[in-house]
DNA sequence: AGACTAACCTGAAAGC
DNA sequence: TGCTTTCAGGTTAGTC
């Protein structure tokens, strides 16, 4: 599901949840690929714990707690976390696209086998409840002044990609174009979906080797990146299979989507038929006629 | 270093 | 209807 701007979307509805909160139980599931920290751990060191701020880092969310720990939470593939409340407390804000009837939302915050992480606070208030049946998500507690590898090798943050780095990192490489956006070492927060989105704006075919896009492209590329981006967090985000936002209401920007998954129908600037095909293992979208 | 592959998981949808 | 295959918004570890 989530790339930079439905993480932002998410960190947005969550801030109001955690910061200032004491979190007084912790419940998970078994040890898994999930936990880069071991539960018992995270269950032991998060008790008694309150957030100071929530920040993003790329795909990443990151919870700087009162002792100087962060908690670093990354929804991977099928991530979705949600702000449960108690009873008589009105959820669901009327935000961009659609909300849940009652019964949906009950049910999205119900705990299953793949909801793994859970928090409870000791204001007896909303639970804040982390589910992923992929379990490509992560969780980890990087202890005070520890480095913490996962975002130490992540590049600027897409939202301030600038047409000069994107230059400098793209033009001595062979790998496609594409592969490049969504190298979160080179640029952090572009995945698969709006990196096919700000080629087509760019007018960028994704297959060309990077070193065969000029400076003037990188500068197009950069400008579509972070349009793209901040129009989608403004639409609450893509929500094509799993993602929701916090309150379970949709995202919408998957209807402002230009070529991704649109395979076969025509291009809404030349009505060519969009074209897919693959790239480092992922699918890429793109108009043969308008991306050159 | 750069380029490329396989692997980690589960569930929904498409194909037969 | 039911079984099999394909596909999915991500990232890392390993090989050459």
């Amino acid at each position: 599901m989530p790339e930079l701007p439905e993480v932002e979307v998410t960190r947005r509805q969550l801030e109001p949840l955690l910061v200032g909160r004491r979190i007084a139980h912790v419940v998970t599931t078994l040890p898994s690929y999930f936990f880069l920290t071991p539960p018992a751990s995270l269950r032991r060191r998060l008790r008694g714990r309150s957030v100071d701020a929530l920040d993003r880092v790329g795909k990443y969310m990151v919870a700087r707690l009162d002792n100087g720990e962060r908690l670093l939470l990354h929804l991977g593939m099928t991530g979705q976390i949600f702000g449960a409340g108690i009873p008589g407390v009105r959820l669901l804000s009327s935000t961009a696209g659609a909300s849940l009837t009652p019964e949906q939302q009950l049910e999205a915050f119900r705990p299953d086998k793949h909801t793994h992480l859970r928090l409870r606070f000791d204001d007896h208030g909303p639970e804040v409840f982390f589910r992923d049946a992929r379990k490509f998500g992560k969780v980890q507690l990087v202890r005070p002044g520890e480095p913490s590898p996962r975002l130490d090798r992540l590049g600027p943050d897409a939202l301030a990609a600038r047409g000069a780095d994107l230059f400098a990192a793209v033009r001595a490489r062979r790998v496609p174009i594409k592969s490049l956006v969504l190298d979160q070492s080179l640029l952090a927060g572009v995945g698969n979906i709006y990196a096919d989105e700000a080629l087509f704006l760019a007018g960028v075919r994704p297959t060309r080797p990077g070193r065969r896009v000029t400076r003037a492209e990188c500068d197009r590329l950069a400008n579509a990146i972070r349009r793209v981006l901040r129009r989608s967090i403004a639409t609450g985000g893509s929500s094509i299979s799993d993602y929701v936002q916090p309150d379970g209401s949709s995202g919408a920007y998957q209807d402002e989507r230009r070529v991704y998954g649109r395979e076969g129908e025509p291009c809404p600037r030349c009505r060519t038929r969009i074209r897919r095909c693959v790239i480092g293992q992922r699918s890429a979208h793109y108009c043969p006629h308008c991306q050159r």
